[in-house]
DNA sequence: TTTATTTACTTAACCGATTAAGTAACACGG
DNA sequence: CCGTGTTACTTAATCGGTTAAGTAAATAAA
């Protein structure tokens, strides 16, 4: 049984090729008539069109390509739902890219996408995702590109994004309000914009409150649990910290592990806040006071300006700024009050 | 600038575009001169294949899909990075479909897969998919299917599963050895074989242990975690079960979040066990004792067998069984000792 | 020296759908 | 009855690579 093409239909039904896909498409050049044989025809005969052939031709893939990190990750798994959602409203297809924070990778991945092979793109950058990522900026040029979540402030592109130093901002004083003194942040990067912008915060918020910001108070970890777990086990035991701010989710883990290693106890010893999207959060042992992110909604925000941009080039994508609040949730890891 | 094509480097280089082709592929038609003077110029115009117009021709995209029923899972997260670590080492693009545990969406999904979109698929079906399912055994027909964790075993085909039966009596004769003896066992389907494998060993562990099944033994779980706890506040109230095993992640926490509004204390009024691969599993209050499947080794195991099957035409993949064991890790929400 | 073989290309068909341009057939207004 | 439109198609080019088949020149074998 061959696969059916649009040729078959056509010598079937003594039409032309070309009848037969502007009746496929509803054209308003086909009778009526026609339009309901060649239906029916594609329909006995289970007729489903060749994507490629009509991406060569129309130059669109229907296709967006998702180009993340990590996906075991809450974030980034609920993010991607809420691309899915959106992208299967309208019948797109969804690659997903996964980065593991290799630079490297991420730059072999955008050059693939200057063949055409999807109509946008979707992207959380890695945590070595340097300012000058030439790939990136080419790519924006090329094709409508959405950044969500980290993104590269260098590149003039749609970004959706959290209130990061809010956010974090209000992490600190809340550990403040509860009695934390030396505090540290745990960073992912140096680079990342959004890494940035919550030491940002976490300087305004200790400047404020009349705390001293030390070159202890940002401890930059790696992409290796196993190595983040020495170093924070090394930097818990040298600058006793009495807070801490861990500002991705397997960061937040990890510091529990290390703190059990340590035998520190959550929250008498040190205090923790987490940048997190994890369902199980408030069933830790204590509790984790989280920055919870509107991943799934992020995701579908960055999903729809894509898909404005995909339906009418003329949308100004580039302008296209959306900060989607993040809410601090208040356990059993933190000492404050409730406010 | 448009978009560079192998007619361009033809003309550049004065040669035709089959010899550019073949000196691309590295044929041994080309002389080796030739190939370097045309791959010169193609990185210096940053050439990109159209990889549209060579899958049409080729018949092949390089392309697999991964259909699973959510993203936001640890386990099917971790198998994705299992599948895409072969894939992205052979070069191939993985895209993601998600069904959401719609019987219907992945049927539509299933059938846009005979138009060659993709070279193979993996599937972790959802659980409405019935036995017949004439959309999956057409599909096997037609294109290298693996099917990984949730397989339909109707159909004829590459299986990557876990020892499940084994799991759960395991897992049941650990409670009963914690002394319950009223064990409820939290399914997420009636079609699912992989539910049913593990009520199998489920059954064969009372059996063995001489307690007897009742209707109740059994609770069949909706997709809704808010449906879920309901059933599952209602359930625990009625039948005073003093042992549960969630069979999926996502039941795991929803027992937590009932067993918290109920006030009943775990494991000192209901031991619980769940098959998960939450990370933060052994952080949880209390710690979570778990079936722990091997997700990234299954994702690599059902990915490495599926190329297996594209690289040669004659490999028996239909044969192809796995069963990769999963391991029981004892924590504090069950009682008995670690054995 | 003649024939066979190899080398290094070119020509042209092809994958399957889309679409610009062309063409009969028929209707209609004047 | 003629010109203009409209309808419902067809023809053929096209998207950008791939590849079977062909060819000219150089080399080797007989």
């Amino acid at each position: 049984m061959e696969n059916v093409t649009i040729r078959m239909l056509a010598e079937r039904l003594q039409l032309s090729t070309a009848t037969i896909s502007k009746a496929l498409s509803n054209s308003h050049e086909i009778s009526e008539e026609t339009k309901q044989r060649v239906l029916a025809l594609a329909a006995e005969l289970n007729y489903v069109p060749n994507p490629y052939a009509s991406s060569l031709r129309k130059k669109s893939s229907h296709t967006i390509a998702v180009v993340i990190p990590e996906v075991a990750d809450s974030f980034f798994a609920e993010a991607i739902n809420g691309i899915e959602s959106v992208a299967q409203e309208k019948g797109y297809h969804v690659l997903i890219y996964l980065t593991h924070e290799s630079f490297g990778k991420e730059q072999a991945i955008l050059k693939d996408f200057q063949s055409g092979r999807v109509d946008g793109v979707l992207i959380s950058v890695t945590t070595e995702t340097a300012a000058a990522s030439h790939g990136l900026a080419q790519l924006v040029k090329e094709i409508p590109v959405v950044f969500f979540d980290r993104v590269c402030e260098e590149v003039t592109a749609a970004r959706i994004t959290t209130d990061d130093a809010n956010a974090a901002y209000n992490a600190t004083a809340h550990l403040i309000a509860g009695g934390c003194r030396n505090i540290g942040l745990l960073s992912a990067s140096r680079h990342l914009s959004i890494s940035n912008r919550r030491a940002e915060g976490f300087r305004q918020a200790l400047t404020d409150h009349q705390l001293p910001l030390t070159d202890t108070s940002i401890v930059y970890c790696s992409n290796e649990p196993a190595e983040n777990r020495q170093l924070l086990k090394t930097a818990l035991h040298q600058n006793r910290y009495d807070g801490l701010i861990a500002t991705t989710e397997k960061l937040a883990t990890t510091v529990y592990l290390a703190c059990e290693e340590l035998s520190l106890v959550i929250p008498d010893d040190v205090q923790v806040i987490g940048f997190s999207n994890l369902s199980t959060a408030r069933f830790l042992q204590p509790s984790l006071t989280t920055v919870s992110q509107p991943a799934f909604n992020m995701g579908h925000a960055a999903a729809t300006v894509l898909f404005k941009a995909l339906k009418s080039s003329s949308f100004p994508l580039q302008e296209q700024q959306q900060v989607i609040p993040s809410s601090l949730i208040i356990r059993n890891s933190t000492k404050a009050a409730d406010r």
